[in-house]
DNA sequence: CTGAAAGCGCTTACAG
DNA sequence: CTGAAAGCGCTTACAG
């Protein structure tokens, strides 16, 4: 954008003296090039202060430059932590990322999808829940050749490019954790139905409980949306269904801090009277008081490792399939106490 | 991105009869151009399926389509309404936009500005406090006529474009409000020291502060920086120095949040023993509970307009200097009470 | 391992 | 109000 003119290709080329093929060469990797013309392009393109010109890549090469992160746009702290990490990947290769709120199971959602990918030219796409889960979607993209990766993604099963922790493990950790402080009558709170991340961590939750206490009739689980408001109604179907519960378990954060703000209300200390836990360890959980006790994912690492692998599979030109694990955490603060018996 | 061949600019030309300058004309919305081609050169495009290359744009007209917002990441809730009003006013007009992390006052913070720029090309910037209070920075882009527009700027006496709301008169407004209710006795958490609109913000209680208890010695004034924990700090150091103190007014919510939270672990209740008062609505302010009174300013659409003004300085390449200001509204909910006498 | 040519799809002066 | 020509700075086959 600054206003001095810029050196080109060609001049770097005369510079150099080799061809402007040779220095496209350099710029893009190209494995055929021998070392000494590679050093004297180098040099002369430092020299020149030059570097390629994005538009002229894009036109020329058919390519877009830019990585389009399709979300649901429920949790700003957890876009802007995806969008840090993929910015991260991306600058220094000339990449921009862009974000864009796709309302999964909305009227004409995937007609939204489509509409996008026909209006604006984008090289890859990154996908967090719940829509990495959206089979029509991933056909479509499928089909279309379009490249993509998956954050968090519950289809596991499918093919294709993907970072994730194992929720379910994970749920199963903070659960272990829960029962190791004595407690028996803990209830859950889920997320959207159609999360499918969130349906992994009630699964881990069910099976430890399953475990541990086989002989019980199983535990109290509420159904929350992953807002603040679903975990303060919760909060209060679990208090009139079972007064006893000595612990909550929220699938997210925000409802977990909206349990929080519902015991505020009734005069229910946490943690003496109450355990409350968590799951991904937003901010909103190290900035409430008391601090959350909650599962850690590294989100901004995970964007990151799934942009470089997206940004492999579009230079390569074809679809990868690496999947890879993160570990998680469980992050003690201090919504939690033991039962004393 | 899909991968069908598109229509180009020439077939349209074809179809309609008429030279791929005109459609160029239409398509970029030039004045002259007569009715009866414009009409002809629109529905050939619209059978063709027609949709102009942004490439081809960028690299034939030297820009680049790429707005940047330019923001000192301290709340993701901030950023990401920006990011939405911008993305509305730029996404019809095949514009990106981007949102640049750039920690103002951090070591070799405008070096950081410039290496950017000299490697990403952006068409303009938007920029949010404390960035868009940066003289160097703002002297940096006028120099190297760059075109940018500023949201909530402090320094309005510079000229620009910039979009705002009257943060001194909204403060006083609020004062007023609490002073309406009975409070006497009101402590005030400000924001950084290098934070313009948290400057104003003070500015407008002291002075109503000043209005209505002349014969005081001035109420009490804490230091925060706008995180949640500053404003938790402040209410203990409140606490000691005046346990009289009925009301807190926090420069942002999130300090108002800190303050309630700090609140909550003392067993003070609010609004019964103690009144709190935020501003900026964050959604923070929504979720919490109480629910926080605080002054609403529309964000969303202020971002919005200022990518409208950008565009328009874009397109007339030209600075435009349009300053336009937005209305606040107390928002009044459950953190606040009367003061009994 | 290297290069000359053609072309990507637009816009920008320039001319009428 | 309209058009023919040149050119933006690269990459992609193709040939050697």
């Amino acid at each position: 954008m600054l206003k001095t003119k810029l050196p080109t290709i060609s001049d770097v080329a005369l510079r150099a003296d080799v061809s402007i093929k040779t220095v496209s060469r350099v710029f893009n990797q190209s494995p055929n090039v021998s070392d000494s013309k590679k050093q004297s392009v180098l040099s002369a393109a430092k020299e020149l202060g030059y570097r390629p010109n994005h538009a002229a890549r894009r036109l020329a090469g058919n390519k877009s430059f830019v990585l389009a992160h399709f979300h649901d746009n429920l949790n700003a702290d957890y876009v802007s932590k995806i969008y840090d990490g993929l910015q991260t990947a991306c600058t220094d290769l000339g990449y921009y990322v862009v974000a864009e709120k796709m309302l999964a199971n909305s009227e004409g959602y995937l007609d939204a999808c489509e509409r996008y990918l026909n209006n604006h030219d984008v090289d890859g796409i990154i996908l967090t829940p719940p829509v990495c889960d959206d089979i029509k979607l991933l056909n479509f993209l499928d089909e279309a050749g379009l490249l993509y990766a998956r954050i968090s993604p519950y289809q596991r099963a499918r093919e294709g490019t993907s970072v994730f922790i194992d929720d379910q493990a994970a749920a199963a950790q903070m659960t272990e954790y829960l029962i190791g402080l004595g407690h028996e009558q803990i209830a859950f709170i889920t997320g959207p139905a159609n999360h499918g991340a969130s349906m992994a961590r009630l699964h881990g939750f069910e099976q430890v409980m399953r475990d541990a206490f086989a002989s019980s009739s199983g535990p109290l689980i509420l159904q929350g949306d992953f807002s603040t408001k679903s975990g303060f109604v919760a909060f209060e179907e679990i208090r009139k269904k079972n007064p006893n519960i000595s612990a909550i378990f929220a699938a997210n954060d925000e409802m977990a801090v909206g349990s929080l703000m519902a015991a505020y209300r009734d005069n229910i200390r946490v943690p003496e009277d109450l355990s409350i836990v968590g799951f991904d360890n937003s901010r909103l959980a190290e900035i409430i008081w008391p601090p959350l006790t909650t599962v850690k994912q590294p989100i901004q690492e995970m964007a990151e490792r799934a942009a470089v692998l997206l940004l492999d599979s579009i230079s390569a030109n074809t679809p990868s399939a690496v999947q890879e694990k993160f570990d998680v955490e469980v992050t003690k603060r201090m919504t939690c106490s033991p039962i004393l018996k």
